[in-house]
This record gives C-alpha cells, structure tokens and sequence, in this order.
DNA sequence: GTCGCCTGTTACCCTTGGGTAACCGTTATG
DNA sequence: CATAACGGTTACCCAAGGGTAACAGGCGAC
C-alpha cells in the first residue's frame, strides 16, 4: 500500500507514471484507470489534479515538450558557427531520445493524438524546432520554404529515432548526431536560390 | 436518397468515403455510424463489407500504401543514376502527397493508431520505402546505419509534407521534389565511412 | 481533545460506440 | 406470379470508460 502524498509531488509522480502509460498504449489506449492503477491510486485522485483526461495529456505533452526544447537550446547555446550548432542540435535531440524513450514516443510515435487540442500541442513543439533550424537554411531561398524545409529536417531527426527506438537498440546519439548533422548541413549547403 | 448498388461498387464506395472521414477526424474520432452516413447507409451495410472495424481501417492503410508505393516504384523505374532516382523518388512521393491529401494524413498524420496492428501496417510500408533509398547510401557505411539513414530520409519527406498539409497550401511537387532531392543527394554524399 | 482540512476510497452514473438479430423491399429467374 | 437472392433498414444489446457524489480517516492547529 502507498503511503500518502503531499498534493504537490502526488502530482509530479502521476505525470511522471502517465508518460511511460501513455507513450506505451496511446491516447486512447489508456483509461484513467489504468494511470491509477500505475500510480498505485484511484481515479478520483487523478482528478484532484487534473480536470480532464485530455488536461492530464495536454499536461504531459507540455512538460516533456519543454524539456526537449530546452535540452537543445542549451547545448547550442555555445555554438560558434552554423555548422557547429547543426551538430550540436542533432547531437542533444539524439541524446535525449537515448535517455527518455518513452517521452520521445509520447511526442513522435503515440499519435493518438487527432485530438485537435493535443494535435497543436505537438505541432507548436515542432514548429518552435522548425523556427530554430530554419535561419541556417540559406537565406536566398524564399522564407516559406526555408520553413518547409526546416519542418522537414526536424522529420529526418524523427524517422532516424523513431526506427532506432522502436527496435529498442542502445545507440551512441554523439555519433549518430554527427552523422545526421553532416548530412543535413551538407544538404542544406547544397540547395541554392534556385530550386 | 441513394440508390442501391453492388456489392463491389459499394465496398469501393465506403472505402472511399472512410479514406476521408478517417483522415479528417482520426481512428478514434472517427465511428462506424460517421463512416456509414458519409457513405449514405446504415452500418450494418458495413459489417457486411468488413468484420469489424479495425478491419475496415487495414484495408484502408493496405490499399493507400500501396498506391504510395506503386506511385514512387514505377516513377523511379526509369533512372539512370543514384541523383535521378532520388530526384524522381521525391518528385512521385510529393505528386501523391498533391494529388491526395486525405491518403498522406491517414498513413501520417492520423497517428490515431497505436492500435498494435495499424502500427505495424504503417511500419511495414515505411520500411518498404525504406529500403528502396537504402541502396543509394554510400555502400561503405554500415548496413544498418544505412537503413537508419534511409528512415530518417522517409522522416524528412514526411516533415515536408505534414507542414505543407496542414498548412493546406498548394505547391509544385516537382520543385519541391527537386529541392528535397537535392538537399538529400548531396547530404548522403557527405556522410563517408567516418561518421 | 476536537475541529476542520486534506488525501484518499468505494460505488456509482451515463454516454459513446462497436457489433448484431430480425425484418423489409426490389429485382431477376423460372 | 412464386420465390430466392441480395441490398438495405430499424432497433437493439452490451462493454468500456470518463467523470462524480458521498463517505472515511489521519494529522495539524488551536
């Protein structure tokens, strides 16, 4: 039997509980029973915290959003050129998929979302990468699709994870940064103003 | 009111319409009574088509993906060279993304799946595209980081692409194939044996 | 000590929605 | 015309699951 917990790290421990829930069996794969049950409660705790399902969802995806933001912010804070931060990023987004599966799978690959609300909960954490990348594109090309493109290499970073966690490999994420930021700095170098 | 048809006409019909219901509104959000009235008939008309409807929805993903597939083989049939196929590889994926907006959403962005088997049908033709890009990887690479790679490439199409249709703008899929190609062609050549 | 707050629980309600049984009208066939 | 085959409908069953009302018990404040 759990002992009981002050309101505020109840709190911390059922968010922490959900995403490994929710990035196991989806959205819709999960009742609030069965976050209950995970975090050794009942489902009217649940709402003690949280007003909905969709809220807790919302909650969850916001938090590990932020995280990876921030972890790649901060690790290309130092960067001294375009190159250099392209590694870098890479290398921190790596770095934290290795380290938080399931935060990456509630992000990337538990698209039970189609929930509009969590929908553009995820889209804004992927455009506010997009904005990151976007000014390394060279600047000939016009802005919509620098943005476009931009979109598309935060694609290339998910398809690599999404098949590397999903096999549930071990992977070194420096290295795999590097391949990857080499590639993409190559390609982005490559297209010109014209087409 | 509509008038009857057979069989055959009908089971095209509903699959037709449920491509559009499902991508607009996801697995879950999407019930069997939505799906039957856009069809214009009653469900039961349906459990006589599919068993069921996770049924339904395989047989959806099924006939989409290969329409996907088919599209980029026989485009690509015709190079001549590694920087041709890539070009016409893209160029086809982005024509089917124009053509059919509905089909790229219910295979990428409806991630209403999760469901074990949907998942693992949308794998399935991932991978098959997959393993068409691998090859053009330089060969010095290990095998499996190649196909690492090659996912992460099915990644970036994808981030194009899932910006380009939620934001519901038109575009040039050979321009854009052009571009995409470009940026992918001279990234694989950039990644040698040495990370 | 006792009062009230705060964390929990039990037991329930009620909608949504997948799936089905039973029945009906139309059309083709002899 | 009888009748069978077929496409379709109405009306229902039933489980799952989001959400809540009402109650229980411990712990600090006074």
């Amino acid at each position: 039997m759990n002992t009981r917990l002050p309101a505020g790290e109840r709190r911390e421990q059922i968010l922490d509980v959900a995403v490994q829930v929710f990035a196991r069996n989806g959205y819709h794969g999960t009742s609030m029973n069965d976050v209950a049950d995970a975090a050794g409660v009942t489902k009217p705790v649940l709402y003690q915290h949280f007003d909905s399902k969709q809220d807790l969802y919302l909650a969850l995806i916001d938090e590990v959003g932020q995280r990876m933001i921030t972890a790649i912010s901060k690790a290309t804070a130092g960067a001294t050129s375009g190159k250099m931060m392209t590694e870098l990023g890479f290398q921190a987004y790596f770095r934290w998929v290795a380290q938080d599966h399931d935060a990456f799978l509630l992000l990337f690959a538990t698209q039970a979302n189609r929930d509009a609300a969590a929908t553009k909960a995820i889209r804004t954490i992927t455009s506010e990468a997009a904005s990151a990348i976007a000014p390394l594109i060279a600047v000939e090309i016009d802005h919509e699709k620098q943005r476009t493109i931009a979109h598309g290499l935060v694609g290339l970073a998910e398809g690599v994870s999404r098949r590397l966690v999903e096999r549930g490999e071990d992977f070194d994420p420096d290295e795999l940064g590097r391949l990857v930021a080499n590639l993409a700095w190559a390609g982005l170098r490559a297209i010109g103003p014209t087409s």
